[in-house]
DNA sequence: CTGAAAGCGCTTACAG
DNA sequence: CTGAAAGCGCTTACAG
C-alpha cells in the first residue's frame, strides 16, 4: 500500500501538503502547480487513502452500523438493506451489518463490537412496522429507525404509511365501481392492521359509501382464513375485496376458483405486499401495493448522515426517494406504498 | 472512550503492560498479581479496545468484505449473509457488505472502498449456484465464493450439492413406491438443472428403474409450465413427480386440482426450495428440500477465516455445519440440502 | 504558500 | 517481570 509519505517523498513535498491536496483543503494554502503535481504523483502511484488511519486521527469512520432483528432473513425486507447501502455508497459510507436475532444479549454484544470500529451512527432496522424500544446504549448515538417507530418518539423513524396504503387500495376499488367492499384483514393487532383498516374507513367515507361492520373480516393466515373466505362469498357477496396482504389474497383466490367466480371479472381484489412467488403464481395476476422497503432504507441513511454530517452533506442525493414521503414531522417519516397494477380488478 | 493509557495511569503501570494483559500475552511477562489488577481496573473503567487503532498498528482489521450481486434482495438467499454473520461474530469478525448489482464498475468501486477499510478477506456471494469469474483485483486476497464456483477453479467455493439433492428427492419418491417418476425440470441450463437431473438419473439407476426420456419435462415458469403440466397428466400419468423447484410444483398442484387428482394420495410430489409463502399456500403441504443457504454462509466464513488466521483459529466453531458437507476437494465444498417432510408424498 | 511536529490508540521489538 | 520508545498512516494546529 502506497502511503501519503511515499507520495510526499516522490513529489518532493511534505506529507502535510499531500494531505491537504488529497482532501481538497489546499485552497490558498498550496499553489495550484504543486497541487496538480501531487495529484499526478498520487494517481501514478495508485494511491488509495487509508480509512483506518484517518478514522484513528479524526474519530470519524464513515461507517454505519446496520442493526437488524432479522431483516436479512426476511423474504422481502432485505431491500431495506439494499436501499441503505446504495445511499451509503453514494455518500461515501459503508455499512457494517449486525443481526441480533431478537436476542438482547447478542444485540448489546454486537453494538459493542460495532462501537469498537467507531461507527459514526446506527441504523436500527426492523422486520415489519412496529414500535420498538431503542436500547439505552444507543440513546446518545446518531441513530435512525427503519421500518419501525421509536417507542419513546425521540429518534427519527421511517416507516410505511399504512393508513395511506389502506386508503389507496380501497380507493382503487371504489374508482373501479365497487360499492360492497370487504376488508379482509388481520386478527393480529399490529400497526399495519390498525392503520390499513383506518385507511379503508377513510376511503369509504370520502367515497360516500356507508361503513358496514359486517364487511370487516379479520382472520389469521394459519387458522380461519379459508373458512372466512368461504363465509364471505356465501353471506356477503362483495364486489370488491381489499386484503391485508398477498397471503390472505390467496385464500380469496382459492375459494373463488372453487366457486367458479372469476377474479377481475366477477369481483375485484387488491392487496398489499407484492410478494415475489405469490404474485408469480396467482391467476389472474394480482393488483397489489408494494411496501417502500428500498426507499425506507435509502431515506434512513439520508437522515442519519444528515445528522452526522449536516444537511449539506446529503445534497448529492438530491431528492431521490423523498417524493415517496407522504407525511412527516419532527421525528417521523411515513412513506407511500406504490400500487402495482395487474389484472385482479374489474375494468 | 477510555484508552489503554487511562488504564495504565490508573493502575500505575505502563501502557505496554496493559496491552500485554488485555491481549492475554502476559504469560511469564507480567506477574499474575499485576495482570489481575490491570484487568480489574480495565473492567471498572469500562475499557473497550479500539479496533481501529489496533488495525492501523497490526494491519489486521478482523473485518470481512461481503460482496454480493444481489443476494440481499433475494427472497431466500439473505440467509447466506446471516450464516456468514453468525460465524463471523463467533470468530470475532464483523462483515462489511457491498452490493454490486451486477455492475462491474460499481463492483470495483466497492472493492476499493472495502480495501481502504483494510478488510482481511472477502466473501463473494452469489444469488444462485453458478460459476463466476472472480474480479482480478481480488485475485491476491483471501476470498471464498458462496453459492457459486470460481470459474478458474482456484478459490475455495461453497455451493449446494444439487446432484445429491436430485438424488435424494428422486430416491424419496422411489422409497414411497413410485415407479413412474417425472422430472419436471427447468429449460434454463443452469448448474442446478444439470445436476439435479443427473441426480434423478442416478437415483433411478440405483433403484433399478429404467430411465424413460419421455418422463423428462423441462419447462419455463413463465411460458409453458402450465401446458406441460396438463400434457403430463394426460399422456404420462406418473405416480411421482420431482419438481425442479417449488414454483414449478405450483403448476402441478393447479393442474391436479383441476382434475380432482389428490396430491399425497393419488400422486406424490417433491420439489426443492422450501420457499416461504409458496409452502404456506399449497395444500396439501409440500415436501421439499431446503437449500443450505445459512450453512454455506457459515462454512464460507469458516474457510475464509481459516485461510486468514489458520485452522486453529476456527476451532471454536467446532464442526457446526460441517456435517452438512457432502463432498469436498481442494477448492470445492458441496453442501447437502435437507429434506423437509410434509404431506405431498403418498404414504 | 510550505514544513516540522504532535498525536489518534494501539502493539511490539528492545533494553534492563 | 516491567518500561521507554518507535511507528502504523493520517490530520491539523502552529510557526515561518
Amino acid at each position: 500500500m502506497v502511503s501519503i509519505k511515499d507520495i510526499a517523498s516522490e513529489a518532493g513535498v511534505s506529507v502535510c501538503t499531500v494531505s491537504l491536496v488529497m482532501n481538497n483543503k489546499y485552497h490558498h494554502r498550496v499553489s495550484n502547480g504543486v497541487a496538480q503535481h501531487v495529484r499526478d504523483v498520487a494517481q501514478a502511484m495508485g494511491y488509495k487513502p487509508n480509512s483506518v488511519a484517518r478514522t484513528l486521527r479524526t474519530g470519524r469512520s464513515h461507517t454505519l452500523g446496520f442493526i437488524t432483528d432479522e431483516i436479512v432473513t426476511s423474504p422481502y425486507a432485505g431491500r431495506v438493506l439494499q436501499g441503505a447501502q446504495e445511499a451509503a455508497r453514494r455518500l461515501g459510507y459503508v455499512c457494517l451489518v449486525a443481526n441480533t436475532n431478537y436476542d438482547s444479549q447478542m444485540e448489546s454484544q454486537e453494538i459493542n463490537a460495532l462501537r469498537r470500529y467507531n461507527v459514526d451512527g446506527f441504523l436500527y432496522a426492523l422486520m415489519y412496522h412496529r414500535t420498538v424500544d431503542i436500547p439505552s446504549s444507543l440513546a446518545n448515538s446518531p441513530i435512525v429507525v427503519a421500518d419501525g417507530e421509536d417507542a419513546a418518539g425521540r429518534k427519527p423513524s421511517i416507516f410505511p404509511d399504512d393508513e395511506l396504503a389502506g386508503y389507496d387500495a380501497t380507493n382503487r376499488l371504489i374508482k373501479a365501481g365497487c360499492r360492497r367492499i370487504v376488508y379482509f384483514g388481520s386478527e393480529t393487532m399490529i400497526i399495519a392492521q390498525r392503520d390499513r383498516y383506518a385507511g379503508y374507513r377513510r376511503a369509504l367515507k370520502d367515497g360516500g359509501i356507508p361503513f358496514d361492520e359486517s364487511l370487516v373480516i379479520n382472520v389469521l393466515e394459519s387458522t380461519n382464513a379459508a373458512d372466512e373466505a368461504k363465509r364471505m362469498f356465501d353471506e356477503i357477496r362483495p364486489d370488491g375485496i381489499f386484503c391485508f396482504n398477498d397471503v390472505r389474497a390467496t385464500f380469496i383466490y382459492e375459494e373463488a376458483r372453487r366457486r367458479g367466480i372469476q377474479i377481475g371479472t366477477d369481483v375485484s381484489v387488491i392487496s398489499i405486499d407484492n410478494q415475489p412467488f405469490i404474485i408469480e403464481v396467482l391467476k389472474p395476476s394480482l393488483t397489489t401495493l408494494e411496501l417502500p422497503h428500498y426507499a425506507m432504507g435509502f431515506e434512513a441513511v439520508r437522515q442519519l448522515v444528515s445528522i452526522i454530517d449536516g444537511e449539506d452533506a446529503v445534497s448529492v442525493l438530491h431528492d431521490e426517494c423523498v417524493e415517496q414521503i407522504s407525511a412527516q414531522d419532527d421525528t417521523k417519516t411515513a412513506m407511500r406504498c406504490s400500487i402495482i397494477e395487474r389484472n385482479s380488478i374489474v375494468t
